[in-house]
DNA sequence: TTCCGTGCAAACAATTTGCAATAGA
DNA sequence: TCTATTGCAAATTGTTTGCACGGAA
């Protein structure tokens, strides 16, 4: 369960009914797999793979289906209320937008690893700079050899 | 075709038979299929997906299955010859080892920047030194929005 | 009531694998 | 010869889509 005062959706503390609530606040119907998916979420507060955001959310509405759950990431994610982060040859990873911090994915146990936002500030700075790439930090994993796989 | 005197396996200039020689030097054997894809490696010389080398190495050899593509770039990796990359949403690429080039992919439009490998030193050290991590900065591509595609 | 959203099944793309035939060393 | 390697087809995995029904607004 996710603790009390944790910032969720738009910074704003998590409630129990949030979920509906932002839904609706987005412009967006609230249907019970909706709800339940968005809540799932919620009550992670990390960043998770589309199959186990259905597991979780499926323990909130038995019967939802996989498919339901991507299409609602992608609406989640277009109206700005979740991201989606691409990690090496694992499967993509979901979660709050806003939570756009880094993360780094061990190639071998697969744990994901938060990286603080400063870590690559330079790096952006210095692509736009140099090459006029814009880095968006939030949408893609580092990857490599996590401290508890290292020999 | 190749330029002279460019720097490909282990750093030595390409040759034309250099595909074959590499093969048996590494332990493998130097089968047609693989001579035609490591050849289209060589004669590619950057960072490439497994779809774009297999048209390339079927120029070389017409009949090659895809599936030996794969077999092959695996088979090229254990032995040191080649390394993966993945970026992001599309497919992985390959490209020759000891070209641990950082890339960059642009979200939009797909194309493959080039990022100097110093650019990403500091964070890499400093992931290494804060949380044990080690980033493998070649197995990874950075993401966002090229030059080009930017508004 | 009127669409939007859902479950389902099937399509899809990238990659891997089992197997019998083939070709290097 | 004798095993490593290939082609092929089929299985896997992650994700998307067409369609007819059911439920929000």
């Amino acid at each position: 369960m996710r603790p009390e005062g944790t910032k969720a959706i738009d910074g704003r503390p998590w409630a129990p009914d949030e979920a509906a609530d932002a839904l609706r606040a987005h412009g967006c119907r609230a249907t019970r797999p909706r709800v339940a998916v968005l809540s799932a979420l919620l009550e992670h507060g990390g960043t998770i793979s589309a199959a186990e955001l259905t597991a979780l959310a499926q323990e909130i509405e038995p019967g939802l289906h996989e498919a339901t759950v991507y299409r609602t990431v992608n609406v989640l994610t277009e109206v700005g209320i979740a991201s989606h982060v691409h990690a090496g040859h694992g499967p993509s990873l979901v979660r709050l937008a806003g939570d756009e911090r880094l993360v780094a994915v061990c190639e071998n146990c697969r744990a994901i690893v938060p990286v603080p936002i400063g870590a690559v500030s330079d790096l952006v700075d210095g692509m736009a700079r140099q090459t006029g790439f814009a880095l968006e930090p939030g949408h893609f994993a580092l990857e490599g050899v996590c401290a508890e796989c290292a020999p």
